[in-house]
DNA sequence: ACGACCGGGACTCCCCGTTAAT
DNA sequence: ATTAACGGGGAGTCCCGGTCGT
C-alpha cells in the first residue's frame, strides 16, 4: 500500500492531479470542506457504524450545522461515495489515444480512476469501501452513480453508432464496473493487504473467460447471419 | 399487449411451472394480500407518481393500516419489486440438467423468471418496470436483490470450486443480469410493444460480443501499478 | 372572569359539555393529551414568546417527541388555535330552533362557542388570544379555519337555496366572525378585564349599523327590482 | 378576457389614474424587476403548482440569486400578492370628496384598486387569484395585508371619532373586503369569464341585505352569559 | 395476526444574517 | 453599494421500526 507522493512539490494539503484547467479558489475551498466532512464522517462510521451515526453527529464533529452538511452532500450516502477523482475522469478521457476501442477505453478509465485514489490515499479508499461493502443503501447509490457515468461517457464518445452498438458498449462497461466492484470487495475484505490493481486485472480476466463460455442465443430467433 | 408466445415452441417460456411442493393455505392467503396491496400501490404510483404517493395512501387504498403494510413489505420499494417468481426460482433450478455449465444455468434461470412473469401478467410487469426505470431508489434495491440471488445460487451450486472459479461465475451472472436489465429497460421504454424475450437474447448476444473484444490483462502482471 | 363550574359532578379533569353521543375512550385520551401539550406550549409562549419557542422545546416540556407533536397538531399555529369547542359546535347546531334565519343561527353558534370557552377556562382563552393578536401567522390560520367552518355549516344547512342566497349567508357569517374577532381583540387588549360577551354584542351592533349606512350599488347595474 | 368597460360610463373604472408625484427612476427600475420576477413566478406556479415550485427555481428563471429574490419580496407569498396598485391607493384617497361617509370611502377605494388591476392586466390578476384561492398560506397573507391597509386608512381619516365609531368603520371595511374576496373568488372560478366589477357590486349588495336581517343585540345587555 | 400509538432519523424548504466580491 | 455566496436554523413530511393491546 504505497502512499501517494505528489509529483508536484505543492505543500497545500490535498493536491489534485495536473489539471487541464485549474479550479477556481471557490472550487478549491469547496473540495477542502468536503474532504474535511468526509474525514470526520468516515471516522465516526468506523467507530460506531454507519447506521448508528447521525448526520447531526457528523455535523458536530465537522463543526458545521446539519443544514450545511446537506449543502455539500445531498444524502448521507454521498459522503461515503464522494471522492475527487470525479474531476479527474475528464482528464483521463482527454489523454486516451484516438480510435481506441470503446471497451478498452472504459477499462482504462476505470483503472485510472481507481489507481489514482489507490495511490493517493489508500486508507481513505479502504475505509470508504468497508462501508460500501457493508451498507446496501450506499452500495446501491454507488451503482446508480456509476451507471450515470457510463451513460455520460457513451454520449460523449465521438462518432456515430447505432443503438445496437451502444448497447454493446453499455453492457461491456457495466460488466467492467462489476468486475471492478468485485476487485474492490476482495481488496476490502483483505483489509488492503492485496494489491488492488492486480485484483482488478484478475477480475476482468475472469469476466472475459466466463462470458466467453456463453453460447450466443441470437441465431435461435433472429435472421442475422450466423 | 399480448403475452409472449415463444416462436421456438420451447415449452418452458412462461408456462406455469409444475410446483415441487404446493404452498400452504396461509402462504396462499399471504400472497393474495400482497398482490392486492401491490395492485393498489401500482395504481397510485401510476396516477400520482412514486414519490408523491405515501405509504399511508397505499394502506388506505388497500384497506389496511400503515403498520400492516410493513408486515408484508419491508420497504416501500419492495412493493414494486415483489413478484411471485421468487418462489418459482427454486423450481427452475431443480429442473436444470445436471452438469450444465454455470453460466448457462444463470442465463436459463434469469430467462425463465422473466418469461414466467411476462406470460402471466405483462401489464403488471410493465407497470413495475416503468417505476423501476424511473425511480433510482427502486432500481437500486432491485440490483441489491438480484445480487443476493446470485450469491445464494452460487452457494447452492453442487461441487467444489476454487475462489477464482466462483469469481468467474459471479461476474458472468452479474453481466447477464445487467443484460436482462437493459432488455427490460428497452422493453419498458417501448411500452411493452417489443418482444421482451427477443430483446433479452439480443442483449446477451451484445454482451458476449462486447466482452470478447476486450484483451485479457492478466499476463502483463504488474509492470507498473500506475 | 368567572371560572367554569361543571354542571356535572364528574371528577375527571376537563369535563366536556353534555354530549349527544359521548366520545370513545380513545377520543378522550387524545383530547387530554392535546390539552396537556397546549398547556405547556402556552406557558412557554407566554414566557419566551411565540417565535422564540421551538417545537422541540414544547415537545420536551410536554414529554413527547417532536414527531408526536405533529401527530396532534399539524402545525405550530394549531396548538394555539385548538380548543375543544370544535366538538361542541355540532351540539349547538342540534339545539337551534328549526326555521331560525341563517344569520341568527350563525350568530348564535359563534356566541355559544365563545361563551363556552369563556366560562370554562377564561385564562386559557386569554392566553391564546394574546398570541392570536400578536402573531400574524396564527391569526391568518385562524381566519382560514373559521372560513372552513362557515362553508361546512352552510353546506350542512337544511333546505335548498340558490347561489345568491348562499353568498348572502356566507358574507353575513364572515362579517359576524370579524365582529367576534374584533371583540376578542378588544377583550384581549384589556387583559380580560372587560366582559367578552358584552363586547361581542357591541361589535355586532356596530357591524349592523355600519353596513346599514352603505348604499346598495345594485340598481346602478342590474335590472333586479329596487 | 376583455378588460372591463363599465356600462355606467363612469370614468374612474380602470383608467390609469393621474399620479400626484411621479416615481423616481430607481423606483421605476425596482418595479420593473419585481414584475419580471412575478411573471416568472406565476408562470412556474401555473405549470407546476405553488408548493412544488421553490424559490430557487423562481430565482433561476428570473436570473437572480435566491438571496436577491428576498430583497424584493419578503416572502414567497408576496410574489403572488404584490401588485402595483398599492401605489395607487393614496391617489384614490386624495381624489375622494371631502365629507364622504367612511363606509362609502372604503367601498370606493376597494373598487378602484380592483378595477385598476382588472383593466390593466386581467390575465395577471386571474393568475394571481387562482393561486390566492388555492393556497391557504397566500390567502392568509392577503387577509393580513388587507387588514393592515384598513387600519392605516382609519388612522389617516380626518376628524376625531370615538372608539365606537372606529369599530363601526373597521367592521364595515372588513365586511366590504370579505365581499370583495368573495367576488374575486367567484370571478376566478369562472376563469375570468364573468365581469368582476358586477360581481363585486352584487356581493356588496348581498352583504347589505344579509346583515340587515340581523337583529341588534344591544338592548338585552347581559341577561345571561351562557 | 392486526391495528393504534409513538419515536426517530433523513431530508426539504423557507427565510435570514454575515461575509465576500464586484 | 449592490449583488452573490455561504452558512444557519426552524418547520414540516416521510419512511420505518418498536411496543402494546386485542
Amino acid at each position: 500500500m504505497s502512499p501517494a507522493v505528489s509529483p508536484t512539490g505543492e505543500t497545500d494539503d490535498g493536491a489534485l492531479p495536473p489539471r487541464t484547467k485549474p479550479l477556481g479558489s471557490r472550487e478549491r475551498r469547496r473540495i477542502r470542506t468536503m474532504r474535511e466532512i468526509q474525514t470526520e464522517a468516515l471516522r465516526l462510521f468506523g467507530a460506531r457504524g454507519y447506521d448508528n451515526t447521525t448526520i447531526e453527529q457528523i455535523a458536530a464533529a465537522a463543526d458545521i450545522s446539519p443544514r450545511t452538511f446537506f449543502r455539500y452532500f445531498p444524502t448521507k450516502e454521498d459522503v461515503v461515495l464522494w471522492d475527487e477523482y470525479d474531476v479527474v475522469i475528464e482528464d483521463s478521457l482527454a489523454r486516451r489515444p484516438a480510435g481506441e476501442p470503446p471497451g478498452e477505453l472504459m477499462r482504462a478509465i476505470t483503472r485510472e480512476a481507481i489507481a489514482w485514489q489507490y495511490a493517493r490515499d489508500p486508507d481513505r479508499l479502504l475505509a470508504r469501501h468497508h462501508i460500501l461493502f457493508a451498507v446496501p443503501a450506499v452500495r446501491a447509490r454507488f451503482v446508480e452513480f456509476a451507471r450515470d457515468g457510463i451513460e455520460r461517457l457513451i454520449r460523449g464518445l465521438p462518432g456515430e453508432r447505432g443503438e445496437a452498438e451502444d448497447l454493446k458498449i453499455h453492457l461491456t462497461a457495466l460488466a467492467i464496473l462489476d468486475a471492478a466492484g468485485a476487485a474492490l470487495d476482495t481488496w476490502q475484505r483483505s483489509n488492503g493487504k492485496e494489491d488492488l490493481l492486480i485484483l482488478l486485472d484478475q477480475a476482468i480476466d475472469a469476466l472475459i473467460e466466463g462470458v466467453a463460455e456463453l453460447r450466443p442465443a441470437g441465431p435461435r430467433r433472429r435472421s442475422r447471419a450466423r
